[in-house]
DNA sequence: GTGCGAGCTGAACGCACGTTTAGCATACTG
DNA sequence: CAGTATGCTAAACGTGCGTTCAGCTCGCAC
């Protein structure tokens, strides 16, 4: 503990050791005064710079939001649709383990934001669905996929296992014995859901196709 | 509060309160007032009946561990694999949608359990898992399925998106504007999840196999 | 009918909580 | 150089925490 970051100000290290706290045990579960010692400074200032913990708890679901907001929008822009029906991007769970390193915190932050309930989480993954829909109506546009019979339904599959991923990515580690969250993971892991997507899970897995 | 539920024993009704309460808050969130309270008794009888906060939390884990050791020992026995294909079964979320009443806490636990890191929890997990590739070896040797390019991660894949499902309920619901997490929306799910694992995400929607 | 263990309570323990307050430096502003 | 806003701390506030303990009331064994 004690670390403070030396360059960042008071108030941003106070702002990354709640974000840190607050993900791995829960708001409810962590002391001001853990978070102080965290962050290198009396609990006094946390009230000072903050106000109350109620009121840094906000602050840092407007910073999480932001970062999750900027992350989205990036991902959205500079490369387009098509490559999706390859499985190269499009990917919730891609964007975060390029742009996050292993171990910070933001997946389980936004393990939190969405299984807590918190509107701020449900705010989220209301944009993530809509955007998930446009991408599929788009496709279908363009021919390159099919609605299905319910199309409400397949946009909410397609995106519950993207976020899967993120979610369970602790027992997935264990039980598979690499971090799927990594550059190296998240590879080897859209392979298999890009050959799923494309021929079922029960077919043409060993297909002609196949290379190796 | 102060509902006992009168016929079960003290012991049995704190328990239950424990469960809903950690379930939605987290047990760091949760004191063994608001517990005694819920329950029904006094707070020194939590103390005498389980020794210790920890304690509980303890009873509760196992508890909870026991009831899905049954519902999943059940569900694998009763009906076999072949059904498996058409969807009818072998779901996790299925086996709780028609277990469980959309009240009961205990989807919430699963949450917390799964992602808190919990031991209990990853083993639970882990014993899902080897489910999973047990079902999936069989159908292969069956020729009802092919093991694909990277069956660890194929079986993976399948696991979490079917958890998916229980962890995210309460976003889905918000989006879908039903919940999933009951007999008539895990049918609804299940149709679609169902024709993905059959033709792929992209093509054979519109297949003429459709009925409607 | 006396003794006793099990179930249970109310009051109290010390401790950590979130928050408030007074006051300390430091660095701009006039 | 005085005035003052800003960043920050130490100490203390009352509250609620987990836990302990003495003692109550049963129902059953002898």
């Amino acid at each position: 503990m004690r670390s403070r970051e030396s360059d960042l100000t008071a108030r941003a290290s106070i702002r990354n050791a709640a974000l840190a706290l607050f993900a791995e045990h829960g708001p409810g579960a962590v002391s001001v005064r853990q978070i102080a010692t965290t962050a290198g400074v009396s609990p006094a200032l946390v009230l000072h710079h903050f106000g109350s913990k109620a009121g840094l708890r906000e602050a840092v679901d407007e910073h999480v939001a932001g970062v999750f907001d900027e992350l989205f929008d990036a991902g959205s822009t500079d490369d387009a649709l098509p490559a999706l029906a390859d499985g190269d991007a499009g990917s919730i769970a891609q964007l975060f383990a390029e742009a996050f390193p292993p171990e910070s915190p933001l997946p389980a932050y936004l393990r939190r934001l969405l299984l807590s309930g918190d509107p701020a989480g449900t705010r989220l993954f209301q944009s993530w669905y809509d955007a998930t829909q446009a991408v599929f109506n788009q496709m279908v546009r363009e021919g390159l996929a099919t609605p299905g019979r319910d199309p409400a339904v397949r946009s909410a599959f397609a995106l519950a296992n993207d976020l899967a991923l993120i979610l369970l990515r602790g027992p997935l580690e264990h039980v598979l014995g690499f971090d799927p969250l990594t550059p190296a993971g998240i590879d080897r892991w859209a392979r298999e859901v890009t050959a799923v997507y494309r021929d079922g899970l029960w077919g043409a897995a060993a297909t002609p196709s196949a290379r190796k």
